[in-house]
DNA sequence: GCGACTTTGTGCGCGTATTCACAAAGGCTT
DNA sequence: AAGCCTTTGTGAATACGCGCACAAAGTCGC
Protein backbone atom coordinates (compact mmCIF):
# COMPACT_ATOMS: atom_id res chain seq x y z
CA UNK A 1 0.00 0.00 0.00
CA UNK A 2 1.69 3.72 -1.18
CA UNK A 3 1.09 6.03 0.63
CA UNK A 4 -0.61 7.66 -2.50
CA UNK A 5 -3.21 5.68 -2.47
CA UNK A 6 -5.49 8.01 -0.84
CA UNK A 7 -5.20 10.65 -3.39
CA UNK A 8 -7.66 8.64 -5.49
CA UNK A 9 -10.48 8.51 -3.45
CA UNK A 10 -12.38 6.92 -6.94
CA UNK A 11 -10.82 3.68 -7.19
CA UNK A 12 -10.09 2.83 -3.85
CA UNK A 13 -13.68 3.39 -1.80
CA UNK A 14 -15.60 1.38 -4.11
CA UNK A 15 -14.20 -0.24 -7.21
CA UNK A 16 -15.38 1.26 -10.52
CA UNK A 17 -13.27 3.16 -12.48
CA UNK A 18 -13.87 6.98 -13.59
CA UNK A 19 -14.02 5.79 -17.25
CA UNK A 20 -17.07 3.82 -16.81
CA UNK A 21 -18.77 6.13 -14.65
CA UNK A 22 -18.44 8.51 -17.47
CA UNK A 23 -20.13 5.84 -19.97
CA UNK A 24 -23.03 4.71 -17.89
CA UNK A 25 -25.31 7.79 -19.12
CA UNK A 26 -24.88 6.81 -22.63
CA UNK A 27 -25.48 3.45 -21.78
CA UNK A 28 -28.69 4.69 -20.01
CA UNK A 29 -29.83 6.95 -22.96
CA UNK A 30 -29.49 3.90 -25.28
CA UNK A 31 -31.76 1.78 -23.05
CA UNK A 32 -34.22 4.45 -22.55
CA UNK A 33 -34.46 4.76 -26.50
CA UNK A 34 -34.98 1.03 -25.96
CA UNK A 35 -37.20 1.14 -23.46
CA UNK A 36 -39.52 3.65 -25.60
CA UNK A 37 -39.44 1.20 -28.62
CA UNK A 38 -40.95 -1.44 -26.74
CA UNK A 39 -37.91 -3.54 -26.57
CA UNK A 40 -37.61 -5.98 -23.24
CA UNK A 41 -34.09 -7.72 -23.49
CA UNK A 42 -30.89 -6.85 -25.83
CA UNK A 43 -27.71 -8.54 -25.83
CA UNK A 44 -24.43 -6.77 -25.20
CA UNK A 45 -23.70 -6.44 -28.92
CA UNK A 46 -26.66 -4.29 -29.61
CA UNK A 47 -26.38 -2.02 -26.66
CA UNK A 48 -22.98 -1.50 -27.79
CA UNK A 49 -23.91 -0.70 -30.92
CA UNK A 50 -26.39 1.67 -29.50
CA UNK A 51 -23.92 3.01 -27.54
CA UNK A 52 -21.21 3.35 -29.93
CA UNK A 53 -18.33 1.32 -27.81
CA UNK A 54 -17.31 -2.05 -27.86
CA UNK A 55 -19.40 -4.84 -26.50
CA UNK A 56 -16.49 -6.17 -24.49
CA UNK A 57 -15.70 -2.97 -23.19
CA UNK A 58 -19.96 -2.66 -22.42
CA UNK A 59 -19.92 -6.39 -20.79
CA UNK A 60 -16.85 -5.29 -18.16
CA UNK A 61 -18.47 -1.67 -17.32
CA UNK A 62 -21.82 -3.53 -16.33
CA UNK A 63 -19.85 -6.61 -14.44
CA UNK A 64 -18.98 -3.16 -12.09
CA UNK A 65 -22.53 -2.72 -11.07
CA UNK A 66 -22.62 -6.91 -10.68
CA UNK A 67 -24.32 -9.51 -12.99
CA UNK A 68 -27.32 -8.44 -14.44
CA UNK A 69 -27.41 -10.42 -17.47
CA UNK A 70 -28.26 -13.84 -18.26
CA UNK A 71 -26.21 -15.67 -20.43
CA UNK A 72 -27.53 -16.88 -23.46
CA UNK A 73 -30.47 -14.26 -23.45
CA UNK A 74 -28.79 -10.97 -22.37
CA UNK A 75 -30.12 -7.84 -20.35
CA UNK A 76 -33.53 -6.93 -19.31
CA UNK A 77 -33.84 -3.78 -20.22
CA UNK A 78 -36.17 -2.14 -17.43
CA UNK A 79 -33.94 -3.94 -14.73
CA UNK A 80 -30.57 -2.24 -16.40
CA UNK A 81 -32.02 1.14 -17.23
CA UNK A 82 -33.05 0.63 -12.97
CA UNK A 83 -29.36 -0.53 -11.81
CA UNK A 84 -27.48 2.15 -13.56
CA UNK A 85 -29.61 4.79 -12.62
CA UNK A 86 -29.65 3.55 -8.97
CA UNK A 87 -25.95 3.85 -9.05
CA UNK A 88 -25.48 6.98 -11.14
CA UNK A 89 -28.06 8.17 -7.93
CA UNK A 90 -30.67 9.13 -10.57
CA UNK A 91 -33.10 7.55 -8.59
CA UNK A 92 -33.12 10.65 -5.86
CA UNK A 93 -33.64 14.31 -6.61
CA UNK A 94 -30.61 16.52 -7.39
CA UNK A 95 -31.38 20.27 -6.45
CA UNK A 96 -29.56 22.45 -9.07
CA UNK A 97 -28.73 26.60 -9.12
CA UNK A 98 -28.35 27.96 -12.14
CA UNK A 99 -25.58 30.98 -11.72
CA UNK A 100 -25.42 33.12 -15.03
CA UNK A 101 -28.20 33.42 -17.27
CA UNK A 102 -26.63 34.65 -20.56
CA UNK A 103 -27.15 33.02 -23.38
CA UNK A 104 -25.66 29.93 -22.04
CA UNK A 105 -27.36 29.94 -19.04
CA UNK A 106 -30.68 30.74 -20.55
CA UNK A 107 -30.37 27.57 -22.85
CA UNK A 108 -29.05 25.44 -19.77
CA UNK A 109 -32.21 26.83 -17.62
CA UNK A 110 -34.55 25.46 -20.61
CA UNK A 111 -32.68 22.21 -21.28
CA UNK A 112 -34.99 19.20 -21.04
CA UNK A 113 -32.45 16.62 -20.49
CA UNK A 114 -31.98 17.82 -16.78
CA UNK A 115 -35.87 17.78 -15.33
CA UNK A 116 -36.39 13.94 -16.88
CA UNK A 117 -33.37 12.68 -15.23
CA UNK A 118 -34.23 13.75 -11.98
CA UNK A 119 -32.39 17.08 -11.78
CA UNK A 120 -34.77 19.59 -10.36
CA UNK A 121 -33.42 23.52 -10.85
CA UNK A 122 -34.10 25.15 -7.71
CA UNK A 123 -32.58 28.39 -8.88
CA UNK A 124 -31.16 31.05 -11.24
CA UNK A 125 -29.09 33.44 -10.33
CA UNK A 126 -27.55 36.71 -11.59
CA UNK A 127 -25.60 39.78 -11.15
CA UNK A 128 -27.20 41.99 -13.66
CA UNK A 129 -29.79 43.63 -12.57
CA UNK A 130 -31.42 43.85 -16.13
CA UNK A 131 -31.53 40.24 -15.91
CA UNK A 132 -32.74 39.73 -12.10
CA UNK A 133 -36.53 39.63 -11.88
CA UNK A 134 -37.24 38.18 -16.06
CA UNK A 135 -39.14 34.39 -15.84
CA UNK A 136 -37.16 32.14 -17.96
CA UNK A 137 -38.27 28.68 -18.18
CA UNK A 138 -40.87 29.64 -15.71
CA UNK A 139 -38.28 30.52 -13.20
CA UNK A 140 -37.99 34.10 -12.02
CA UNK A 141 -34.14 35.20 -11.93
CA UNK A 142 -32.84 36.18 -8.59
CA UNK A 143 -30.10 38.15 -7.33
CA UNK A 144 -26.61 36.46 -6.65
CA UNK A 145 -26.75 38.43 -3.30
CA UNK A 146 -29.33 35.69 -2.12
CA UNK A 147 -26.67 32.73 -3.19
CA UNK A 148 -25.98 31.77 0.05
CA UNK A 149 -29.55 31.84 1.59
CA UNK A 150 -31.24 30.30 -1.49
CA UNK A 151 -28.92 27.26 -1.07
CA UNK A 152 -29.12 26.43 2.40
CA UNK A 153 -33.07 26.81 2.00
CA UNK A 154 -33.86 24.92 -0.71
CA UNK A 155 -30.97 22.66 -0.24
CA UNK A 156 -29.18 22.90 -3.79
CA UNK A 157 -26.19 20.27 -3.90
CA UNK A 158 -24.79 20.91 -7.64
CA UNK A 159 -24.09 24.65 -8.59
CA UNK A 160 -23.67 25.03 -12.34
CA UNK A 161 -21.86 28.34 -13.07
CA UNK A 162 -22.28 30.04 -16.47
CA UNK A 163 -21.14 33.08 -15.59
CA UNK A 164 -18.15 35.30 -17.73
CA UNK A 165 -14.61 33.83 -17.13
CA UNK A 166 -13.98 36.85 -14.11
CA UNK A 167 -16.95 35.91 -12.27
CA UNK A 168 -16.43 32.14 -12.05
CA UNK A 169 -13.95 32.04 -9.14
CA UNK A 170 -15.49 34.06 -6.80
CA UNK A 171 -18.97 32.59 -7.65
CA UNK A 172 -17.41 29.45 -6.80
CA UNK A 173 -16.02 30.25 -3.70
CA UNK A 174 -19.13 31.35 -2.62
CA UNK A 175 -20.73 28.36 -3.41
CA UNK A 176 -18.38 25.90 -1.96
CA UNK A 177 -18.76 27.93 1.40
CA UNK A 178 -22.38 27.50 1.26
CA UNK A 179 -21.68 24.14 1.52
CA UNK A 180 -22.30 22.70 -2.01
CA UNK A 181 -19.57 19.78 -3.16
CA UNK A 182 -20.50 19.54 -7.05
CA UNK A 183 -19.96 22.46 -9.47
CA UNK A 184 -20.34 21.86 -13.01
CA UNK A 185 -18.18 25.14 -14.93
CA UNK A 186 -19.33 26.55 -17.88
CA UNK A 187 -16.79 29.30 -17.61
CA UNK A 188 -13.42 29.45 -19.62
CA UNK A 189 -11.29 29.01 -16.60
CA UNK A 190 -9.77 26.43 -14.35
CA UNK A 191 -11.68 26.47 -11.36
CA UNK A 192 -9.57 25.67 -7.90
CA UNK A 193 -11.41 24.61 -5.27
CA UNK A 194 -10.57 22.37 -2.05
CA UNK A 195 -10.46 18.71 -1.44
CA UNK A 196 -13.63 17.14 -1.38
CA UNK A 197 -15.61 19.35 -3.93
CA UNK A 198 -15.77 17.96 -7.36
CA UNK A 199 -15.75 20.27 -10.37
CA UNK A 200 -16.50 19.06 -13.92
CA UNK A 201 -16.12 21.47 -17.22
CA UNK A 202 -17.46 21.85 -20.17
CA UNK A 203 -16.14 23.98 -22.87
CA UNK A 204 -17.55 24.81 -25.97
CA UNK A 205 -14.25 26.10 -27.63
CA UNK A 206 -11.75 23.52 -26.05
CA UNK A 207 -14.04 21.06 -28.44
CA UNK A 208 -13.96 23.03 -31.97
CA UNK A 209 -10.11 23.44 -31.10
CA UNK A 210 -9.56 19.67 -31.05
CA UNK A 211 -11.75 19.21 -33.84
CA UNK A 212 -9.95 22.02 -35.58
CA UNK A 213 -6.24 20.29 -35.24
CA UNK A 214 -7.78 16.83 -36.46
CA UNK A 215 -9.00 19.03 -39.76
CA UNK A 216 -5.60 20.35 -39.98
CA UNK A 217 -4.05 17.13 -39.67
CA UNK A 218 -6.07 15.77 -42.04
CA UNK A 219 -4.59 18.62 -44.13
CA UNK A 220 -1.18 17.97 -44.13
CA UNK A 221 -0.47 19.17 -40.67
CA UNK A 222 0.77 22.39 -39.61
CA UNK A 223 3.26 24.46 -41.18
CA UNK A 224 3.45 22.15 -44.61
CA UNK A 225 0.40 22.27 -47.20
CA UNK A 226 -1.67 25.18 -44.96
CA UNK A 227 0.58 28.25 -44.97
CA UNK A 228 -0.71 31.34 -42.82
CA UNK A 229 -3.85 32.43 -44.12
CA UNK A 230 -2.97 36.07 -45.25
CA UNK A 231 -0.40 38.79 -45.29
CA UNK A 232 -0.01 38.45 -41.38
CA UNK A 233 -2.48 40.31 -39.41
CA UNK A 234 -2.90 37.27 -36.93
CA UNK A 235 0.49 35.81 -35.66
CA UNK A 236 3.68 37.00 -34.87
CA UNK A 237 5.34 36.93 -38.02
CA UNK A 238 8.99 36.29 -36.92
CA UNK A 239 7.63 32.89 -35.28
CA UNK A 240 7.40 31.29 -38.91
CA UNK A 241 11.22 31.68 -40.09
CA UNK A 242 12.31 30.35 -36.69
CA UNK A 243 9.89 27.56 -37.22
CA UNK A 244 10.75 26.76 -40.81
CA UNK A 245 14.53 27.47 -40.80
CA UNK B 1 3.36 -4.17 -37.10
CA UNK B 2 -0.07 -5.04 -36.10
CA UNK B 3 -3.21 -4.91 -38.79
CA UNK B 4 -4.58 -2.94 -36.25
CA UNK B 5 -2.32 0.22 -36.44
CA UNK B 6 -4.53 1.75 -39.59
CA UNK B 7 -7.21 1.74 -36.98
CA UNK B 8 -5.36 4.75 -35.16
CA UNK B 9 -4.66 7.48 -37.21
CA UNK B 10 -3.93 9.78 -34.85
CA UNK B 11 -0.76 7.96 -32.66
CA UNK B 12 0.80 6.71 -36.36
CA UNK B 13 1.20 9.92 -38.21
CA UNK B 14 2.86 12.13 -35.80
CA UNK B 15 3.28 12.13 -32.47
CA UNK B 16 0.82 13.94 -30.46
CA UNK B 17 -1.03 11.76 -28.22
CA UNK B 18 -4.71 12.73 -28.39
CA UNK B 19 -4.46 13.32 -24.23
CA UNK B 20 -1.89 15.98 -24.91
CA UNK B 21 -3.99 17.27 -27.32
CA UNK B 22 -7.12 17.46 -25.54
CA UNK B 23 -4.84 19.99 -22.93
CA UNK B 24 -3.73 22.04 -24.74
CA UNK B 25 -6.75 24.65 -25.86
CA UNK B 26 -6.68 24.49 -21.95
CA UNK B 27 -2.93 26.10 -21.63
CA UNK B 28 -3.44 27.93 -24.54
CA UNK B 29 -6.10 29.81 -22.11
CA UNK B 30 -3.66 29.76 -19.27
CA UNK B 31 -1.20 31.60 -21.65
CA UNK B 32 -3.48 34.16 -22.93
CA UNK B 33 -4.18 35.38 -19.33
CA UNK B 34 -0.71 35.42 -18.27
CA UNK B 35 -0.49 37.65 -21.63
CA UNK B 36 -2.93 40.11 -20.49
CA UNK B 37 -1.45 40.75 -17.45
CA UNK B 38 1.96 41.57 -19.00
CA UNK B 39 3.89 38.52 -17.81
CA UNK B 40 6.56 37.39 -20.59
CA UNK B 41 7.95 34.08 -19.36
CA UNK B 42 6.90 31.59 -17.26
CA UNK B 43 8.07 28.56 -15.48
CA UNK B 44 6.90 24.76 -16.27
CA UNK B 45 5.69 25.19 -12.68
CA UNK B 46 3.53 27.99 -12.83
CA UNK B 47 1.89 27.22 -16.08
CA UNK B 48 0.80 24.01 -14.84
CA UNK B 49 -0.85 25.49 -11.69
CA UNK B 50 -2.90 27.29 -13.52
CA UNK B 51 -4.20 25.17 -15.93
CA UNK B 52 -4.28 22.43 -13.46
CA UNK B 53 -2.53 19.84 -14.18
CA UNK B 54 1.11 18.57 -12.98
CA UNK B 55 4.28 19.94 -14.12
CA UNK B 56 5.88 16.76 -15.46
CA UNK B 57 2.84 15.82 -17.68
CA UNK B 58 2.88 19.90 -18.73
CA UNK B 59 6.67 20.02 -19.72
CA UNK B 60 5.77 16.37 -21.54
CA UNK B 61 3.15 17.82 -23.00
CA UNK B 62 5.03 20.80 -24.30
CA UNK B 63 8.23 18.45 -25.63
CA UNK B 64 5.83 16.72 -28.32
CA UNK B 65 5.43 20.11 -29.92
CA UNK B 66 9.51 20.54 -29.78
CA UNK B 67 11.69 22.05 -27.53
CA UNK B 68 10.47 25.64 -26.66
CA UNK B 69 11.47 26.09 -23.24
CA UNK B 70 14.62 27.63 -22.20
CA UNK B 71 16.33 25.19 -18.55
CA UNK B 72 16.78 27.53 -15.55
CA UNK B 73 14.13 30.19 -17.52
CA UNK B 74 10.94 29.04 -18.18
CA UNK B 75 9.06 29.36 -21.91
CA UNK B 76 8.36 32.56 -23.25
CA UNK B 77 4.59 33.20 -23.06
CA UNK B 78 4.03 34.52 -26.68
CA UNK B 79 6.19 32.03 -28.45
CA UNK B 80 4.50 29.22 -26.49
CA UNK B 81 0.87 31.04 -27.72
CA UNK B 82 2.01 31.04 -31.34
CA UNK B 83 3.37 27.62 -30.78
CA UNK B 84 0.37 26.07 -29.18
CA UNK B 85 -1.43 27.76 -32.13
CA UNK B 86 -0.25 26.69 -34.67
CA UNK B 87 0.01 22.98 -33.59
CA UNK B 88 -3.60 23.45 -33.41
CA UNK B 89 -4.64 24.89 -36.16
CA UNK B 90 -5.53 27.96 -34.83
CA UNK B 91 -3.67 30.36 -37.31
CA UNK B 92 -5.73 30.00 -40.02
CA UNK B 93 -9.70 30.60 -40.07
CA UNK B 94 -11.89 27.04 -39.45
CA UNK B 95 -15.68 27.94 -40.58
CA UNK B 96 -18.80 26.70 -38.85
CA UNK B 97 -21.92 26.39 -39.49
CA UNK B 98 -24.58 25.62 -36.71
CA UNK B 99 -27.51 23.76 -37.11
CA UNK B 100 -30.52 23.89 -35.03
CA UNK B 101 -30.94 27.44 -33.48
CA UNK B 102 -33.09 26.19 -30.44
CA UNK B 103 -32.01 27.62 -26.60
CA UNK B 104 -28.33 25.89 -27.20
CA UNK B 105 -27.91 26.59 -30.57
CA UNK B 106 -28.52 30.93 -29.95
CA UNK B 107 -26.24 30.29 -27.35
CA UNK B 108 -23.80 29.02 -29.54
CA UNK B 109 -24.10 31.36 -32.28
CA UNK B 110 -23.69 33.95 -29.28
CA UNK B 111 -20.92 32.60 -28.13
CA UNK B 112 -17.94 34.55 -28.03
CA UNK B 113 -15.21 32.45 -27.25
CA UNK B 114 -15.62 30.78 -30.84
CA UNK B 115 -14.81 34.06 -32.86
CA UNK B 116 -11.73 34.79 -30.08
CA UNK B 117 -10.06 31.53 -31.39
CA UNK B 118 -10.19 31.64 -35.28
CA UNK B 119 -13.47 30.00 -35.82
CA UNK B 120 -15.80 31.85 -38.13
CA UNK B 121 -19.65 31.19 -38.09
CA UNK B 122 -20.43 31.32 -41.24
CA UNK B 123 -23.91 29.81 -41.31
CA UNK B 124 -26.79 29.60 -38.94
CA UNK B 125 -29.83 26.99 -40.59
CA UNK B 126 -33.04 25.53 -38.86
CA UNK B 127 -36.05 23.23 -40.14
CA UNK B 128 -38.52 25.34 -38.26
CA UNK B 129 -40.19 28.11 -40.31
CA UNK B 130 -40.93 30.34 -37.64
CA UNK B 131 -37.45 30.44 -36.79
CA UNK B 132 -35.48 30.46 -40.66
CA UNK B 133 -35.60 34.44 -41.47
CA UNK B 134 -35.04 35.57 -37.59
CA UNK B 135 -31.67 36.93 -37.07
CA UNK B 136 -29.49 35.69 -34.06
CA UNK B 137 -26.25 36.99 -33.18
CA UNK B 138 -26.17 39.77 -36.43
CA UNK B 139 -26.79 36.89 -38.73
CA UNK B 140 -29.99 35.40 -40.29
CA UNK B 141 -31.19 32.21 -40.12
CA UNK B 142 -31.08 30.24 -43.24
CA UNK B 143 -33.47 27.03 -43.86
CA UNK B 144 -31.88 23.91 -43.76
CA UNK B 145 -32.73 23.00 -47.13
CA UNK B 146 -29.91 25.68 -48.24
CA UNK B 147 -27.31 23.63 -45.93
CA UNK B 148 -25.41 21.42 -49.16
CA UNK B 149 -25.44 24.69 -51.27
CA UNK B 150 -23.93 26.67 -48.49
CA UNK B 151 -21.28 24.43 -47.34
CA UNK B 152 -19.95 24.31 -50.84
CA UNK B 153 -20.22 28.03 -51.44
CA UNK B 154 -19.26 29.43 -47.87
CA UNK B 155 -16.05 26.33 -47.70
CA UNK B 156 -17.71 25.10 -43.98
CA UNK B 157 -15.59 22.91 -42.61
CA UNK B 158 -16.80 22.10 -39.28
CA UNK B 159 -20.52 21.39 -38.79
CA UNK B 160 -22.34 22.13 -35.10
CA UNK B 161 -25.10 20.08 -34.58
CA UNK B 162 -27.37 21.24 -31.83
CA UNK B 163 -30.95 20.01 -32.96
CA UNK B 164 -33.21 18.13 -31.50
CA UNK B 165 -31.89 14.30 -30.65
CA UNK B 166 -34.67 12.97 -33.39
CA UNK B 167 -33.28 15.01 -36.42
CA UNK B 168 -29.57 14.97 -35.64
CA UNK B 169 -28.37 11.75 -37.89
CA UNK B 170 -29.97 13.26 -40.56
CA UNK B 171 -28.26 16.30 -40.34
CA UNK B 172 -25.28 14.44 -40.09
CA UNK B 173 -25.60 12.38 -42.75
CA UNK B 174 -26.24 15.18 -45.35
CA UNK B 175 -23.43 17.42 -43.91
CA UNK B 176 -21.28 14.36 -44.39
CA UNK B 177 -22.05 14.05 -47.72
CA UNK B 178 -21.42 17.41 -48.26
CA UNK B 179 -17.97 17.26 -47.77
CA UNK B 180 -17.60 18.35 -44.06
CA UNK B 181 -15.73 16.00 -41.71
CA UNK B 182 -15.58 17.98 -38.34
CA UNK B 183 -19.10 17.76 -36.57
CA UNK B 184 -19.24 18.50 -32.96
CA UNK B 185 -22.45 17.52 -31.87
CA UNK B 186 -24.80 18.70 -29.17
CA UNK B 187 -27.86 16.06 -29.16
CA UNK B 188 -27.78 13.83 -26.63
CA UNK B 189 -27.19 10.74 -29.51
CA UNK B 190 -24.54 8.68 -30.77
CA UNK B 191 -23.96 9.91 -34.30
CA UNK B 192 -22.33 6.94 -36.73
CA UNK B 193 -19.99 8.27 -39.58
CA UNK B 194 -18.20 6.96 -41.96
CA UNK B 195 -14.15 6.38 -41.18
CA UNK B 196 -12.50 9.69 -41.80
CA UNK B 197 -14.86 11.57 -40.29
CA UNK B 198 -14.67 13.41 -36.56
CA UNK B 199 -17.34 13.79 -34.29
CA UNK B 200 -16.72 15.50 -30.78
CA UNK B 201 -19.86 15.18 -28.18
CA UNK B 202 -20.85 17.52 -25.53
CA UNK B 203 -23.57 16.65 -23.26
CA UNK B 204 -24.90 18.48 -20.52
CA UNK B 205 -26.78 15.98 -18.89
CA UNK B 206 -23.69 13.86 -19.01
CA UNK B 207 -21.56 15.89 -16.89
CA UNK B 208 -24.37 16.31 -14.25
CA UNK B 209 -24.77 12.38 -13.93
CA UNK B 210 -21.34 12.10 -13.76
CA UNK B 211 -21.27 14.97 -10.94
CA UNK B 212 -24.48 13.58 -9.22
CA UNK B 213 -22.74 9.47 -9.09
CA UNK B 214 -19.65 11.20 -7.29
CA UNK B 215 -22.36 12.98 -4.76
CA UNK B 216 -24.39 10.35 -3.87
CA UNK B 217 -20.99 8.00 -3.18
CA UNK B 218 -19.63 11.23 -0.71
CA UNK B 219 -23.77 10.06 0.68
CA UNK B 220 -22.45 6.77 1.50
CA UNK B 221 -23.29 4.79 -2.32
CA UNK B 222 -26.32 3.73 -3.59
CA UNK B 223 -28.25 1.55 -1.25
CA UNK B 224 -26.85 2.57 1.68
CA UNK B 225 -27.39 5.97 3.61
CA UNK B 226 -29.90 7.02 0.58
CA UNK B 227 -33.01 5.12 0.11
CA UNK B 228 -35.44 5.51 -2.49
CA UNK B 229 -36.86 9.08 -1.74
CA UNK B 230 -40.32 8.84 -1.81
CA UNK B 231 -43.34 6.37 -2.16
CA UNK B 232 -42.37 4.79 -5.87
CA UNK B 233 -43.66 7.12 -8.64
CA UNK B 234 -40.48 6.92 -10.55
CA UNK B 235 -38.71 3.29 -10.08
CA UNK B 236 -40.07 -0.06 -10.47
CA UNK B 237 -40.21 -1.10 -6.91
CA UNK B 238 -39.62 -4.88 -7.27
CA UNK B 239 -36.04 -4.12 -8.08
CA UNK B 240 -35.39 -2.77 -4.83
CA UNK B 241 -36.46 -5.64 -3.12
CA UNK B 242 -34.14 -7.58 -5.58
CA UNK B 243 -31.07 -5.82 -4.84
CA UNK B 244 -30.96 -5.55 -1.14
CA UNK B 245 -31.86 -8.99 -1.07
C1' DG C 1 -34.27 -34.69 -20.63
C1' DC C 2 -30.38 -33.70 -23.34
C1' DG C 3 -27.45 -31.50 -26.53
C1' DA C 4 -26.45 -27.58 -29.30
C1' DC C 5 -26.29 -22.81 -29.36
C1' DT C 6 -26.08 -18.21 -27.62
C1' DT C 7 -24.34 -14.81 -24.72
C1' DT C 8 -22.30 -13.32 -20.52
C1' DG C 9 -18.36 -12.41 -17.48
C1' DT C 10 -13.44 -12.13 -17.21
C1' DG C 11 -8.33 -13.44 -17.49
C1' DC C 12 -4.72 -11.75 -20.09
C1' DG C 13 -1.66 -9.10 -22.99
C1' DC C 14 -0.81 -4.72 -25.02
C1' DG C 15 -0.55 0.04 -25.69
C1' DT C 16 -1.21 4.58 -23.57
C1' DA C 17 -1.05 7.95 -19.89
C1' DT C 18 0.79 9.67 -15.73
C1' DT C 19 4.14 10.61 -12.37
C1' DC C 20 8.61 10.54 -10.23
C1' DA C 21 13.17 11.70 -10.21
C1' DC C 22 17.35 13.17 -12.21
C1' DA C 23 20.86 14.42 -15.52
C1' DA C 24 21.67 17.94 -18.95
C1' DA C 25 21.48 22.72 -19.99
C1' DG C 26 21.44 27.36 -19.65
C1' DG C 27 21.56 31.88 -17.11
C1' DC C 28 23.23 34.73 -13.38
C1' DT C 29 26.25 36.25 -9.89
C1' DT C 30 30.49 37.22 -8.23
C1' DA D 1 35.56 32.86 -16.15
C1' DA D 2 33.90 29.67 -13.09
C1' DG D 3 30.66 27.76 -10.23
C1' DC D 4 25.97 27.84 -8.38
C1' DC D 5 21.23 27.70 -9.01
C1' DT D 6 17.07 27.15 -11.45
C1' DT D 7 14.34 24.76 -14.69
C1' DT D 8 13.78 21.94 -18.66
C1' DG D 9 13.41 17.52 -21.07
C1' DT D 10 13.13 12.68 -20.55
C1' DG D 11 14.19 7.73 -18.94
C1' DA D 12 11.98 4.52 -16.07
C1' DA D 13 8.31 2.73 -13.25
C1' DT D 14 3.62 2.46 -12.36
C1' DA D 15 -1.20 2.63 -13.19
C1' DC D 16 -4.88 2.49 -16.24
C1' DG D 17 -7.88 1.39 -20.01
C1' DC D 18 -9.03 -1.42 -23.90
C1' DG D 19 -10.17 -5.37 -26.58
C1' DC D 20 -9.43 -10.23 -27.73
C1' DA D 21 -10.68 -14.62 -26.90
C1' DC D 22 -12.57 -18.18 -24.23
C1' DA D 23 -14.62 -20.81 -20.49
C1' DA D 24 -18.75 -20.83 -17.72
C1' DA D 25 -23.58 -20.60 -17.68
C1' DG D 26 -27.98 -20.65 -19.04
C1' DT D 27 -31.76 -21.13 -22.74
C1' DC D 28 -34.24 -23.27 -26.32
C1' DG D 29 -35.40 -26.85 -29.60
C1' DC D 30 -36.18 -31.48 -30.27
Amino acid sequence: MTPRQNRNRDRAERGIPEATVARLPVYLRALHSLQERGVATVSSEELAAAAGVNSAKLRKDLSHLGSYGTRGVGYEVEYLVYQISRELGLTQDWVVAIIGLGNLGRALAGYGGFASRGFRVAGLLDADDAIVGQEIAGKTVEHIDRLEDLIAERGVSIAVIATPAGAAQGVCDRVVAAGVTSVLNFAPVVLSVPDGVDVRKVDLSIELQILAFHEQRKAGGPGEHVPLPDGGTQGPEQYVEAVEA
